[in-house]
DNA sequence: AGTTTTAATGAAGCGAGGCTTTGTATTTTC
DNA sequence: GAAAATACAAAGCCTCGCTTCATTAAAACT
């Protein structure tokens, strides 16, 4: 299994958890649903480009940001 | 039209260049066509994050760095 | 200029994976 | 212990990533 799609996953709940705000809003704040962000978060699933941006926006960071950590 | 995909097209290419390696080449390190790595350095469509890792391989970057650009 | 290599483009098709909905269980927080 | 937040499962939809094949255009080289 790929582990980028883990690796980004803990990042964005990193980044979440940083501000504050709970599954819900961030999936209000993108427009995903809380099922969708908890299986990103999860590495279940990699999100599409489209929402990638969306994280990033929600989340008040660069996408960049969603892909810095250790290797 | 999601920038984040050109962006992203743009900087598989600069990289790719740097390099000095061909879009076949790359194609055949990654495990894609060169159709597909036409079209994704043309930001027709993002690549999966399976193939986001393998494309930092081929090019030997962080994946963090398919992703820094200017905004 | 002509030839070869490299890249762009188009059409058509397939399969997988991203995402949703619904519902239930588990965990966390207060 | 109640309420809120998150995990998990199953089922289904359908877009989109990717391929193959074929053609054209552009770049590079002699």
């Amino acid at each position: 299994m790929s582990t980028l799609k883990i690796q980004f996953g803990q990042q964005v709940r990193e980044l979440r958890r940083v501000q504050g705000i709970t599954q819900e809003h961030l999936a209000n704040a993108a427009g995903l649903t809380t099922e969708s962000i908890s299986n990103i978060e999860r590495g279940i699933f990699g999100p599409r480009f489209e929402n990638i941006e969306k994280l990033a926006q929600a989340l008040n960071v660069d996408v960049k940001n969603l892909f810095e950590f250790d290797n």
